[in-house]
DNA sequence: CCACAAATCAAACGATTGTTTGAAACATAC
DNA sequence: GTATGTTTCAAACAATCGTTTGATTTGTGG
């Protein structure tokens, strides 16, 4: 466990290579070799330190995804604490954004690059992950529908599932990076990558859809 | 060109299999063998009628894409007849989903399973395609943006192309058919799988994030 | 029937994949 | 210094990948 090249042991090394690579070109298609290449560790590594790729993929996404989702409910539970009788939907929309803000301002946490990767992942949860996901996710998502619930009470609580399926879906999509916008001929769109930018014109969307009424004409 | 085995020559079984397997486990995780295998051709069959894989995939998705984006543009085509001084949001919106609606409902042209593809596809743009969907999409894309321009005069030309992307993303993901409600520990969905069902929730909330007044408090 | 092109087939190609091996290098404790 | 356990390393492993080959079968037109 000694520190040797840089400041980062190999284990940590190999996930930030990894890390970037799977977002990069995705599970199937980054091989071990382009991994320990760029981590400038041997390639025998992988399988020392974690056993097989799949295990590095769940490692990759769990040691920044538990600590992530432990602060979006931190968030919620803050905001809870003002406002005891109930968050209005923006605040609930907002509280859920803030720490995706704060994570994408954090390079030393993945940044960018990890926001990239969720979005990905729960886009196209690979086989691995389809047992680690719902572990991990539902604490956060039930907290929030329950926030929702609250909030909305004049829809059913099978209409705020839609919804709240759908502002995950526009959230995880908006910040994907994929930029549906590019494929517009004109108007290159300033800030289409900055991930406050982003926010600052995905929270009226989803607010909206949020609180659009039940059964329009 | 005869017809052998089955009702379909030994390209267009290609194409079905191939379509079901990419859609189930993605391009790279998809080998020519299972697709062969499934089509019950012979292994050489794929780069004898298609010259490589990446080929191949790019007939699978272009065999459906142009056909279906023509319906999409004659379908906004067909409503701005009827209603030559412009089009509310509601109804362009509905336009442009009425044809993924026919489509979903129709397994002779792909059906629900291609529509996943799309959607797929279209968050994740593998390499191959990069080149490719630009042209095939950005006619749509573009009628739909001078349609939404024209409906929403208040917004700018930037903020409309943001809710281009965010309704894109929208419904692009609740097609994809990964379930974010799956991870919700309670209440199953009724009738999540159900593209008209889909839709039935799905307009709504994408209307009113279209609509959203410009700068919310 | 014959000639010619199109299509199918089993088999093999070289390359790359994730993983394993066993020795060498390193660290730590006595 | 010696012993012990941990980590690194070059090399090889079997398996699978996409692709190619060359012979064989099939279909078509004269």
């Amino acid at each position: 466990m000694s520190f040797t090249d840089n400041g980062k042991d190999t284990a940590t090394r190999i996930l930030d290579a990894a890390e970037v690579l799977f977002v990069e070109h995705g599970f199937e298609a980054t091989s071990l070799r382009m991994i320990t290449q760029r981590a400038a560790v041997n390639l025998a590594a992988v399988n020392y330190h974690f056993g097989s790729k799949e295990v590095l993929f769940q490692g990759v996404i769990s040691r920044r995804l538990a600590p992530y989702n432990q602060e979006c409910i931190e968030e919620l539970r803050q905001a809870l604490i003002d406002a005891p009788h109930g968050l209005s939907v923006d605040s609930i929309v907002a509280a859920y954004l803030r720490p995706a803000i704060r994570l994408a301002k954090d390079p030393a946490r993945g940044g960018i690059i990890f926001i990239r990767l969720m979005s990905r992942v729960f886009a196209e949860p690979h086989d691995s992950l389809r047992d680690m996901l719902p572990r991990l996710y539902s604490d956060v998502l039930e907290a929030y529908r329950a926030a929702l619930v609250k909030a909305l009470p004049h829809l059913g609580s099978h209409e705020v599932s839609w919804r709240l399926q759908f502002a995950m879906g526009t959230i995880f999509y908006a910040f994907a990076g994929n930029d549906v916008a590019r494929l517009l001929s004109q108007n290159n769109v300033p800030g289409a990558r900055d991930p406050q930018e982003i926010v600052k014109h995905l929270v009226p969307f989803v607010v909206a859809g949020l609180t659009a009424p039940n059964r329009p004409a």
